[in-house]
DNA sequence: GCTGAATAGTTGCAATTGCAACAATTATAG
DNA sequence: CTATAATTGTTGCAATTGCAACTATTCAGC
């Protein structure tokens, strides 16, 4: 009865496993030419990229919309700083608060990479045709909505 | 003419964005689970997953097969042997490689993980109907068919 | 207004990781 | 057979990350 041999769990058919090799693959493509071209890592980017669509925002509305840490978000921003992609206040009526912006620098950097993006992820999806993309695009969000509601996988 | 502006990039359209997203939380949710019940990182239990499917199998192969660096599944073996919950050996026909095998305390928690493991997937999945999934399979096989074929992203 | 709780962001430290160098062994060329 | 190259796995070190503690500021209750 007890150790009722389940199947051995194939780990190439697991989709968390999937997702992940999946997700990976495509992160160190990104990250190597990200790195190469623009010493911008994935993090980097990404706070560019929603900076660009955002400007003004705060380093916690930035962790938020990026999914980041706000510890990685801190320091990402500290060397966009430095490297003068990225501007930086504090809010009049908060002084905790900091107002984040692209500089000059930085839309002229979002100008070159938005395309290359753009142009890796039509690649990807070449594939794939209208409807298979919209199937995808759905089947991810409702995955992400359950991922969410189910949270830290509760046991037995 | 120059910097034609490009629309803004919306980063949570952007694919390599979404399934990063998605793939960390999942993830996330996963290794809570496994370190809090059994202390096994999410590498741990994938190289557990693979040698019960694979008795015998490498280093090197484990490597492949679940997609990590040879350094990680080094220090991971070297975890579970500790743990004993993997018996090494050495190749008899060449000594450089490694069998590696689990151990009745090895199989015992595979028969406990892999069940907690379906259990998730199958929550995942409870919102999409059986076509929606082979949908999703089948775009996730191809998609990262071709994440490999382009590699580290050509051209500017 | 004052005190204690809450929030934004930064910093320090420990743990993880990734890469290169390495030792051991086997394969290949001559 | 010998010398060189290639392969397997491990180790050391530097860089990254993640978490907790901390500072500065604002909010809430009285």
């Amino acid at each position: 009865m007890s150790t009722a041999r389940t199947a051995p769990l194939i780990l190439e058919d697991f989709l968390p496993y999937r997702l992940s090799v999946l997700s990976n693959t495509i992160s160190s493509a990104i990250a190597g030419a990200y790195a190469s071209r623009f010493g911008l890592t994935v993090a980097e980017w990404r706070i560019i990229a929603v900076l660009g669509r955002f400007p003004g925002i705060s380093a916690r509305e930035v962790a938020e919309k990026t999914a980041m840490d706000k510890v990685a978000v801190s320091r990402a921003v500290g060397r966009l700083r430095a490297a003068d992609y990225v501007n930086h206040a504090v809010a009049s009526d908060d002084r905790r608060r900091s107002v984040l912006e692209l500089s000059a620098r930085g839309r002229d950097l979002l100008g070159q990479v938005a395309p290359m993006a753009r142009a890796y992820e039509a690649k990807l999806l070449d594939g794939l045709s209208g409807e298979d993309r919209q199937h995808l695009e759905r089947a991810l969000s409702n995955l992400l909505d359950r991922a969410q509601k189910i949270g830290p996988l509760s046991g037995n």
